[in-house]
DNA sequence: CTGAAAGCGCTAACAG
DNA sequence: CTGTTAGCGCTTTCAG
């Protein structure tokens, strides 16, 4: 006979209360009608007893688990920049705000290995997946497309497609950083482009050739170098702009974390900030503020893309509203000084 | 009549084999004896189906989830330092690694109002705990110590509790610091204390102080303040040193955060690091290595303490080990410039 | 080696 | 307002 201490259940309650499971759900629930009697007794017994319910139970019952699952990169990138981090505070947060439960699976070998999203999708622990890895070339996604499965990419931004998004203007900020750059004076702009296999990389180098047409200035090959979106690559990248004999007097990264990796070079190189050359990031990551000088960048609402990546998942979980869902956040000039 | 596609579940793909939802479980969980003829049909009629077991129906028969539950601080701290974001990554790829999955738990006012520890043991959602929140007075800790519900803390070190926890020696890596800065010839030695209520702040309070007593310095009341780990106390907190007659010529702070808070407001003052005031930290955060001048700390391992934290609680979940496990790393000196 | 029956703890649907 | 029945999809147990 064993003498394990079982948990307490709803039969438990039931009988105590002399009352049917049924009766004791409902008071859990609120949901159908119970005597006011009733439901005061059973209180009263879920209160001596400790009573929790048992959410697995629950979750196979009513074939959903209020649980959302975030995928995220593979650790090395992910955590380290503050950018994603806040990205998942923000889906947390709204995340808990609505009662649902997040749950995280790092994007590795192990995971596709295992089937990838739709196997997640349909090992039915998850009611939706929201991810933020982005890569255009991700072979896993349209299989996602194709199912009936709720999610929310972030950062991912293709009209084109089935897709349910949410990113920011990169085009428009791209194009507000390089005018900026052209009021200041600037005629010679280069570019530290990000990763061409993003649509944020992609589109931000897509404003920056526009605007340069918008003020009419050209277009030079020898001027747009790629970062990769990685601060060691645009650090090391950045030496072919600054050994051209035409160098340019500006630069528009990207993003932050690259603006901080060529600052860093161009301290090295005793190559001045912003006299000697501008420097205008995108995304406003907490540390662009603590740079020597601080840096001016097109800053991203990146928890509100968070939050924003959460409502657009549960309308699709609601079935409130109809795929794609497509939100585009505004960026802002943040001016500093670094240009 | 209902359109709905179904998910294919075991008894669609028993069905197809002729065989009973038994045998089909047996070759999908490798569990019992299945002719190899069986076993081959069996697993072509999986793929063909692209089945998917029902995680939730296998919890509720296993009464596992194969899920740990993190329990993590409210966002504002969360995330933004790379210090728990470092050990978060190390719970997630040795859980990873184990087959476990993750849920996070934001400790807010909701979590606390919903029952806290015990609500969620008592759900039946994770099949153990990782407290990343470790303040001396939680009052949610003692029920949870009394349960038979495996957990472990990250970063909370008391002997006299029946507590699981995985710490750094911090005692240790406190006296190292002070005796440093002693060797460098400093006999001024002043301490920014952390928050009183993390046995963290606590121990290496008691490490400065016993590093004094070994080398027969005094202790000084007025050379030690408060700056509860945050970087923005210190920053206020440090003048009351700076103001000092008799000033210190170097500061042991108790972590790099508050260090960097530190080093900041003496850039303002015109107070040379190392040669008007040392300053050594502790942790060695990634953006130590980055400070001008780079700060001298001492490291803890802080992405193994989450992957050991993991190797607590699965030790007690599989029933390895009685509680309590207890691990406590070693820190070392990290020489860098600002001592 | 295989299968039938029962059960995990809850709730939907229906009946009263 | 309350209860009964059945079932969610899997695995445990026992029987063969």
């Amino acid at each position: 006979m064993r003498r394990t201490m079982l948990k307490t259940k709803i039969s438990d309650i039931a009988k105590k209360a002399n009352v049917s499971s049924m009766t004791v759900s409902r008071v859990i629930n609120n949901s159908g009608p119970v005597a006011v009697e009733t439901k005061k007794l059973v209180n009263k017994i879920i209160k001596e007893l400790n009573y929790q319910p048992n959410l697995i139970a629950r979750s196979l019952s009513q074939k959903k688990t209020m649980t959302i699952g975030v995928v995220i990169p593979k650790k090395t990138k992910m955590f380290l920049d503050s950018y994603s981090a806040e990205i998942l505070s923000g889906i947390i947060d709204k995340a808990q705000d609505n009662n649902y439960k997040i749950m995280l699976f790092p994007r590795d070998e192990a995971f596709n290995r295992k089937g990838g999203y739709m196997a997640l999708a349909n090992s039915n622990i998850v009611d939706g997946i929201v991810l933020l890895t982005n890569r255009t070339d991700d072979p896993y996604l349209p299989e996602l497309m194709e199912s009936k499965f709720p999610f929310a990419v972030v950062n991912y931004n293709d009209h084109s497609k089935k897709l349910n998004f949410v990113d920011c203007n990169n085009i428009k900020g791209a194009v507000e950083a390089v005018s900026f750059l052209y009021q200041k004076g600037h005629r010679k702009i280069a570019h530290v482009a990000g990763d061409q296999k993003e649509t944020n990389g992609i589109d931000r180098l897509k404003g920056y050739k526009k605007a340069l047409k918008k003020l009419k200035l050209p277009i030079r090959k020898e001027y747009i170098v790629y970062g990769e979106f990685e601060k060691s690559i645009a650090y090391n990248e950045v030496d072919k702009l600054l050994k051209l004999k035409n160098r340019p007097t500006a630069i528009f990264c990207a993003d932050d974390s690259m603006a901080i990796g060529i600052m860093e070079k161009l301290r090295e190189k005793k190559i001045k900030i912003p006299k000697d050359m501008a420097i205008i990031g995108f995304d406003d990551i907490e540390i662009a503020t603590y740079q020597k000088p601080a840096l001016t960048t097109i800053k991203q609402p990146i928890y509100e893309i968070g939050t924003t990546a959460i409502d657009i998942l549960l309308k699709l979980i609601l079935k409130e509203a109809e795929s794609p869902i497509r939100k585009i956040l505004d960026t802002e000039l943040v001016i500093r000084k670094s240009v």
